[in-house]
RNA sequence: GCGGGCGUGGCGGAACUGGUAGACGCAAGGGACUUAAAAUCCCUUGGGCUUGGCCCGUGCGGGUUCGACUCCCGCCGCCCGCACCA
């Protein structure tokens, strides 16, 4: 092979780039009369430099749009940021650089990056969440939101950290502490915005069922998030009321069955009973702020052992008028949940069990496993055996020591108990109601900082909350701030929170809170449908290109970011801004880019970039580049910064090209699945494009390349029939899993037809007319399969076989159906479940002419010794096997 | 603890609706070309045996079936999510 053939992938992939970008092939028109394909990755957070997961996230994006383009699809591909958030104020703080300059710097830089991957983005719907236009319309948004009472304000308890003056998450609060400050995080009670999510909660929950486009794992998750349980709120009558003027108290419970087996209640710390009695008795004072100190963070939770607190209260039990229950206050009760009280029953519930047990109170089973007895004493060695045990007895059974529910099923029990209390009254309402509660909660969005959406409200003493009229709009983030000392620089800024009440022009105060960064997200997808609209949307587009057809992302945003994304786009639909209620028709969550890890004998890790691989009689060692000192090769691991194993995109792409990143991204491991990033696997890569286009540039050159296609050719040798068979067979495949984003099965069908077409030699091409056609046929096939994943590759070669358009406009091609099914079939024949012989045979054969040629085989005939077979199975065109 | 997923060669993985297990790639070994190397090309590569053939083999043990990586039951191991939610 002569030098000069060698690939430059640098030179080419400009130049295509360049191309692509000239003839505006990849900007969507909104007019387009062709059926509409919405393609969206997860938009990146605008760190300063891109990883390699977004790589393997916008290539796989990348394939499935360039794909449906030439499916022809009028394709919708678009690119923006997530741009607000802290990482820009640490940033702020760091490097006296403003949030905003370092935010559209790194955003500048971002896009080059991009830019070099060579994908097929519509770049002229890109917007960053932080541009004034973008988060101007989402204030409307939340303004619509307000007025319909989907967004509120309420008084909450926060994790506050009192070194950098800000609310933190729960995930940012870490053994107590917050997680940038250090600081012992504090519990306060802050008047906060919030979204009403739990208005959708049934809702959410029920449309997972039509999400079948969707990964079970996630819809699971979302399932559990949500929480849905269905069970009874009732009220027990206080015993001796007069003691607090309270005269009941309400629970929650989904096992109403078990209220028979009740010996105690209890309350939440913070319950308003608690308080009350609290005001009175000092020593259960001291154990509510006891719990209050409690760690909550979910580690703590897991060990923390059971408190409680006797009231010295009791309740009546509904329906043993003269037995008494006490009243606890215990640290394991949420006041969040339900009435922020329950009845225990130990016998069935393990929390209740070892509370129970721990202050002595009684464990009465009322739940049995009947269906395992066959008599009376049976069920009395499994009491005994219940007893002296340590744990609940949590499953199905019937109902035993419980008046009338004896011999009930749990579920017939809980109905019974429901419609009896339903029916009794206590005071002057029902003794209970049904209830169905939710986990979910609703979404606190306030934030004390500064890098985010202003949330556009107006504090007035005299008129109280009032929105800022819409023709007011944006609320603009000012530019003066500064980041010298903690807490939020709106909340300290000498003017702007002061402004006029727009209702009465009184002095008032601007809400110095801004929204939190996952409100940014949770619409930007309708956005894109039209990106300079002056309202949020544009209805027609937004009708027209919602849902997106396939959103490709991590498995990271299971829960947060897709559950909140569902709701914006109810709440859109209920203040008129969207038609539909669900954003993402189809989901894909795409695995992790991982990489082995290298640590020097001082503990510090090393980046791939810093060693060398040493490979010696099969064992691999790792050398320091600037010491030569010898490092330990660690485990694969996710990349990550802080175990230093990433390796920088923009490398690889300078070395090997971007088609090489791609196609590695795509081979092999399944899109699902994590991949293992070696530079042997690139290598690979790199060959595969190298060979590419060595076969390409010599079949164009080769004197028995063809002048025409073979469109006008009438009759094929066996060979080039083979290669034709195989090229279409190939070709329906990967069509078939390019929609199914099975990106790695791909791969490996198109090396193999790589290889049926390497294996023509060109001696035979020039002796058969039909042979080189077909073989041209074959390569062009290729390139076209090949275009959606290396797509400047594919114009290079493209170009080599004569065309002068763009493969990335060409449609995709056909199969030939005539060329997907065979004359003759190779049929594997079993004796006795075992492949022991094949056969060669006109397809479409009768079962017959198929049982006679089986019989014929001297395998077989071997295998009956004489004998006639017990049984012959036949599975026309698949497998025959013969029963001896 | 609850829920979910996954276990296939030295490695990543493929295998339709229950129908030829190991496609394709990587790695390894052998060979060709070359003064040499790189690059490239060809061959071999699940294990075993008495090797023109046979036996075993998809985490382990059972089952259903003419036939099981695939379905069912019971284990073992790994991974992920949630977790005091009544």
């Amino acid at each position: 092979m002569s030098e000069g053939q060698r690939y430059s992938a640098k030179e080419a992939e400009r130049r295509w780039q360049d191309e692509w970008s000239k003839q505006r092939i990849f900007a969507t028109d909104n007019d387009d009369p062709r059926p509409k394909y919405y393609i969206l990755e997860m938009f990146p957070y605008p760190s300063g430099r891109i990883h390699m997961g977004h790589v393997r996230n916008y290539t796989m994006g990348d394939v499935v749009a360039r794909f449906m383009r030439v499916r022809g699809h009028n394709v919708l591909h678009p690119m923006g940021w997530d741009a607000f958030g802290m990482p820009a104020e640490n940033a702020a703080m760091q490097n006296r650089v403003h949030p905003k300059d370092w935010t559209y710097d790194n955003i500048a830089s971002m896009r080059g990056q991009l830019k070099l991957m060579g994908l097929s983005l519509d770049w002229d719907r890109e917007f960053a969440t932080c541009d004034i236009d973008y988060y101007s319309q989402q204030q409307r948004l939340f303004l619509d939101f307000y007025e319909t009472g989907l967004a509120y304000r309420k008084n909450a308890r926060v994790n506050w950290d009192p070194v950098d003056h800000t609310v933190l998450a729960n995930e940012q609060v870490i053994d107590g502490r917050g997680w940038r400050s250090g600081a012992l995080v504090e519990q306060r009670d802050l008047t906060q915005w919030f979204f009403r999510i739990t208005a959708f909660s049934d809702e959410l929950l029920t449309a997972l069922d039509h999400l079948d486009r969707w990964p079970d794992r996630v819809r699971l998750m979302q399932r559990n998030w949500i929480g849905r349980s269905d069970g009874l709120r009732l009220r027990f009558e206080i015993a001796e009321a007069k003691r607090t003027d309270i005269e009941d108290l309400e629970v929650f419970t989904s096992r109403p069955d078990t209220l028979f087996g009740a010996s105690f209640l209890a309350i939440a710390p913070d319950h308003p009973l608690a308080d009350t009695i609290a005001a009175t008795d000092p020593m259960l004072a001291d154990f509510i702020a006891a719990c209050r100190r409690g760690d909550t963070s979910a580690a703590t939770l897991e060990t923390a052992e059971k408190f409680g607190h006797d009231t010295g209260v009791k309740v009546v039990h509904p329906f043993r008028p003269r037995e008494r229950l006490p009243v606890y206050v215990a640290n394991f009760i949420l006041m969040e949940y339900g009435t922020g009280a329950v009845f225990g029953c130990p016998a069935h519930d393990q929390r209740d069990f070892e509370f129970a047990t721990k202050y002595g109170l009684p464990i009465r089973a009322v739940v049995a496993p009947v269906d395992r007895f066959d008599n009376e004493s049976d069920l009395v060695a499994w009491l005994e055996q219940f007893m002296a045990g340590e744990e609940a007895y949590v499953g199905d059974g019937q109902l035993i020591n419980s008046d009338f529910l004896d011999g009930l099923s749990v579920p017939d029990a809980k109905e019974e108990i429901a419609r009896r209390l339903e029916n009794s009254t206590l005071g002057d309402a029902p003794q209970a109601v049904r209830q169905t509660n939710y986990r979910l909660r609703d979404w606190g969005i306030s934030r004390q900082r500064y890098w985010g959406c202003p949330i556009p409200i107006i504090h007035c003493d005299n008129c109280g909350v009032v929105p800022v009229p819409i023709e007011d709009l944006p609320v603009k983030l000012p530019d003066d701030v500064s980041f010298d000392q903690p807490g939020n620089p709106l909340e300290r800024h000498p003017s702007w929170s002061h402004v006029a009440c727009p209702k009465c022009d009184g002095p008032a105060r601007r809400e110095t809170d801004t929204m939190d960064t996952f409100v940014d997200s949770s619409w930007y997808f309708a956005r894109f449908t039209a990106p300079r609209a002056s309202n949020p949307t544009d209805r027609a587009a937004a009708d027209a290109w919602l849902p997106v057809n396939q959103y490709i992302g991590g498995i990271e945003h299971a829960i947060l970011h897709l559950l909140y994304a569902r709701f914006f786009t109810r709440a859109m639909a209920a203040t008129d801004h969207l038609g539909l209620s669900e954003p993402f028709a189809g989901l894909f969550t795409q695995g992790m880019v991982a990489h082995e890890t290298y640590r020097r004998i001082d503990g510090t890790w090393a980046s791939p970039a810093e060693i060398v691989i040493e490979e010696k009689d099969g064992r691999r060692t790792a050398i320091d580049k600037a010491t030569s000192e010898a490092i330990e090769i660690g485990p694969i691991e996710k990349m990550s910064k802080s175990r230093r194993n990433t390796v920088d995109p923009t490398d690889i792409i300078e070395r090997y090209g971007a088609d090489t990143a791609r196609w590695f991204m795509l081979s092999d491991s399944p899109p699902e699945r994590d991949v293992i990033w070696t530079e042997g696997g690139v290598e690979g890569a790199h060959r595969f494009i190298q060979r590419i286009w060595r076969i390409v540039s010599d079949a164009a050159t080769d004197p028995a390349w063809p002048a025409g296609t073979l469109a006008a050719q009438q009759s094929f040798t066996p060979a080039a029939l083979e290669l034709r068979r195989t090229a279409h067979r190939i070709l329906k495949a990967v069509s078939d899993h390019f929609a199914a984003l099975r990106f790695n099965v791909a791969v490996a069908k198109i090396y193999q037809l790589v290889n049926a077409v390497a294996a023509v030699e060109p001696s035979a091409r020039r002796g058969d007319v039909s042979l080189a056609l077909a073989h041209r046929e074959a390569l062009e096939l290729t390139v076209q399969m090949m275009a959606p994943m290396v797509p400047h590759l594919a114009e290079s070669c493209w170009e080599t076989l004569g065309y002068s358009d763009l493969v990335a406009t060409r449609d995709w091609p056909q199969p030939d159906p005539a060329l997907l099914v065979e004359d003759t079939i190779l049929l594997p024949v079993q004796i006795n479940g075992k492949k022991r012989a094949e056969l060669t045979i006109t397809a479409g054969a009768a079962d017959s002419d198929v049982e006679n040629a089986t019989l014929a085989l001297e395998a077989v005939q071997k295998a009956l010794a004489g004998k006639p077979p017990r049984k012959i199975i036949i599975v026309p065109g698949r497998i025959v096997n013969v029963v001896v």
